[in-house]
RNA sequence: GGCCCUGUGGGGUAGUUUGGUAUCCUUGUAGCUUUGGGAGCCAUAGACUCCGGUUCAAAUCCGGGCGGGGCCA
């Protein structure tokens, strides 16, 4: 890819050179100002706000598709829910520890699960606060709290509620728009339900929801189990949804969690069932967050700035009148009349009257990522047409009549190309793990593994093993495709034919 | 968590070694030209991260805070 001459002159970095891009085009679009001076805390502008507002549209739809009820928790949550937190994921951690052959066992992990990263309040002005409280980093103590008091009977389950907060954390490594902050910007769904294979059946339905939402946003991706280290602390499993990046590296923007009654446990979580005894719930959870913008922004991003997928784009349609000296005003009342032509028809339009020049526009809502763009001049107006311009590439002129569904498929063309490179470009960052001989700690590879794949292979060994693997290879597992193989293959350490297959990737 | 590097107009930079007048590009604004289907010219605006120290004098040297980047665990 090379860098377009115009670009060049905006300043804008070559896509291929990421580290570089993806910073300075989120500012450049608009999306956030980076300036405000807490590291990790980017200000949303209006372009980037309204696209995030438009994601959590679609998330909503979903939603309320599937009867789940919106709530809105506080902020903060006092001190002791999360020792009661930290308790039940220490007892879970020992458990699994006990469970398991110990030269399997591998020595990390975070027991103190959220602790050292959650935002303390411990004074109101210089009085000290009898009782601490911490900013949410994700709302399961809040929300289990009430959730005694809401369920009693089998009647009140299944409990499906969601929320679309801001949470926070104190990341201490390095900072990124979207993708790694520390006020984010976070949708949470979670859920009661009066047995395992009720939660299960739930599980079930998010995953479908995340093929609807990605197909939306023109995202493919790979979902996995997570390995047990990797599971979410209190999760008996937990399945993520990973986006491959345009440097080859996967971004975790999704996942869900199935808790069994473990955390129903630690706070007390039951119901009446029918013949009169208490039950305690099985639960899930379901997270995202901005970092689908983020994604959205890698993924269909080019040199020449941002593209939108026509579903979640501020602006779908941008009409640029072309004045020509003489009898101008014609082109402005025809380009107004078709603006409002379009916006009556729901379509998101917006009609750029600014006193400068055509390529001044052009430029800029090429690197807004606006999916079409309508000129039209005298030249289109004595035609009875307009010049369609996809932001995907391609130029047409269209018959001014029925412009709502040439508008519509125009959009529908561009959801569709987006659709395909993006396929492309994962289909073309996944590859099979080249085979290996062990010597001692030591892979010995056929061939070499490339720097920014994804790899999958055939997997059916222990934890020593995958450990064995993610120094021989430099990455790390993101667990078990959800898509297993059909037929049985030969697992790429022990040789026993397995259909687990298995994706390794660098993660963000 | 440990170590290293770094901070100059709105954005990107030169200048820091050797202390004294801050460079260029971009952007904004005004104007000229072009009369507009991706132009050019001129003028102008705008900066040394903060606090302290050394010094006649600090963007420059020293210490600390805040911010940014990298490497290791």
């Amino acid at each position: 890819m090379s860098e377009t001459p115009a670009a060049a002159k905006r300043g804008i970095p070559p896509k291929s050179d990421f580290r570089e891009w993806y910073p300075f085009i989120v500012e450049a679009a608009e999306l956030v100002d980076k300036r405000y001076p807490i590291k990790g805390m980017d200000v949303w502008r209006p372009y980037g706000w309204k696209t995030m507002r438009l994601i959590d549209d679609v998330t909503h739809q979903e939603m309320e598709r599937t009867d789940h009820g919106e709530v809105n928790f506080p902020l903060l949550i006092p001190e002791d829910l999360l020792e009661k937190e930290n308790r039940l994921v220490s007892l879970l951690k020992t458990a699994r520890e006990k469970g398991v052959d110990p030269s399997e066992l591998r020595m990390e992990g975070e027991p103190e699960g959220f602790a050292n990263e959650v935002y303390w309040i411990r004074h109101a002005g210089e009085a000290e606060l009898d009782k601490a409280m911490f900013l949410r980093p994700t709302s399961e103590t809040a929300m289990y709290t009430m959730f005694p008091l809401w369920i009693r009977s089998h009647a009140d389950l299944p409990l499906k509620t969601y929320q679309i907060v801001n949470t926070f954390r104190y990341e201490t490594k390095q900072t990124r728009s979207f993708i790694r902050v520390r006020e984010i910007h976070f949708f949470e769904a979670h859920t009661a339900h009066i047995d395992e294979a009720d939660a299960t059946r739930q599980i079930e339905e998010d995953l479908e929801i995340v093929e609807n939402l990605m197909n939306e946003l023109k995202l493919p991706v790979l979902v996995t189990k997570r390995p047990v280290w990797d599971t979410f602390p209190g999760a008996w499993y937990t399945i993520a949804i990973d986006v491959v990046m345009p440097d080859g590296r996967t971004l975790q923007v999704a996942s869900v969690h199935h808790y069994r009654d473990q955390w129903a446990r630690a706070f007390d979580i039951t119901y009446e069932d029918a013949s009169g005894s208490q039950q305690y719930v099985h639960q899930t959870t379901y997270g995202m967050s901005e970092r689908l913008l983020g994604a959205i922004v890698a993924s269909h991003g080019d040199d020449r700035g941002l593209v939108m997928p026509p579903s979640v784009a501020p602006v779908q349609v941008v009409v640029i009148p072309i004045i020509s000296k003489g009898d101008s005003s014609d082109v402005i009342s025809e380009s107004e009349r078709i603006t409002s032509e379009l916006k009556a028809a729901g379509i998101r339009v917006r009609l750029d009257s600014r006193d400068i020049r055509p390529g001044q526009k052009y430029y800029d809502w090429e690197i807004k990522g606006v999916p079409l763009r309508m000129e039209i001049g005298p030249r289109d107006l004595a035609n009875n047409s307009v010049m369609c311009v996809r932001r995907t590439g391609g130029k047409q002129s269209h018959s001014m009549d029925n412009l709502v569904d040439t508008v519509r498929s125009e959009l529908d063309i561009v959801g569709e190309e987006m659709k395909q490179q993006s396929s492309d470009h994962f289909n073309s960052r996944i590859k099979t793990l080249p085979a290996f001989m062990v010597d001692g700690t030591d892979l010995i590879f056929d061939q070499a593994i490339e720097k920014g794949m994804v790899y999958e292979m055939a997997f059916d060994g222990n934890d020593a093993e995958a450990e064995m693997i993610e120094k021989g290879t430099d990455l790390s597992f993101l667990g078990d495709s959800t898509e297993a193989y059909k037929k049985k293959v030969p697992c790429a350490i022990t040789g026993k034919p397995t259909t687990r297959r298995v994706f390794l990737a660098k993660p963000y």
